[in-house]
DNA sequence: TTTTATACATAATTTTGTTATGTATAAAAA
DNA sequence: TTTTTATACATAACAAAATTATGTATAAAA
């Protein structure tokens, strides 16, 4: 499980960053079935080995606008007393959600031969 | 040698890009000692199988800013009867570029492993 | 009882890009 | 021969997408 306050270890650049939130969160969804906000910044956290911190200023407009393009579906849930928005892919947003998540791993990996990485399996 | 008017015939996400273009010209240069502006821009096209054209308004000011840091420096040639501006690493921006560049490359890596793509040779 | 964590949200500002515009030379096409 | 395309630089207006700051509220831990 996470584990709170760890502190970045490594160099990491947050400008790379810029344009892989919305992906991010349609892959996060696509693997977990549904998910809530603040769950997915922790979980990106966490994944990113506490590199990436997603800020709410970030979050929530993302997750917003990606209703509105009908790529999520969201359900409002209350727990203790608290109130979560759970966010899953409709069956009209498969589709969307896919072929968005096609597109950046195939950016990533335009990314990954520019830099003189190697990406596994890649031709 | 680049062949020009070949349109992108696959998908690739932009958006990905931001943050993306000073460590890109900072790796191009890293590789080939000195370039001129134009030259970079159609260098990157190439390598990305025509997916990644820098724009003018992008290039210039990000050139400029990597000088103004002191990674890199520029020398003004003129070829024919065109000025060229040729950018190279000057030894006090070395350390500077490479931590640039390593920085990036480890922030791709997060991505990759975030997006579940497979890095050859990552642990 | 104060701080930290959970959980949402928005407004002001900054960063970083695109699009449009501008100057100028050289080569290719109509 | 004239127009278009390519080369080569640059900046200004605008848009997108982030950070930072602020706000509300509950629950748990220090």
């Amino acid at each position: 499980m996470y584990v709170c306050g760890m502190k970045p270890t490594t160099i990491f650049s947050q400008e790379i960053l810029r344009g892989t939130i919305k992906p991010m969160i349609i892959k996060l969804i696509t693997d977990n079935g549904r998910m809530y906000g603040y769950q997915i910044t922790q979980c990106v956290r966490e994944l990113s080995g506490e590199r990436i911190q997603i800020t709410e200023g970030a979050l929530y407009p993302a997750l917003h606008k990606l209703v509105a393009d009908g790529i999520l579906r969201v359900e409002v849930e209350t727990v203790g007393n608290r109130e979560r928005k759970y966010y899953s892919i409709p069956k009209s947003g498969a589709k969307a959600a896919a072929a968005k998540l096609e597109e950046t791993n195939e950016s990533i990996g335009v990314l990954v031969k520019l830099f003189g990485l190697s990406l596994y399996g890649a031709e």
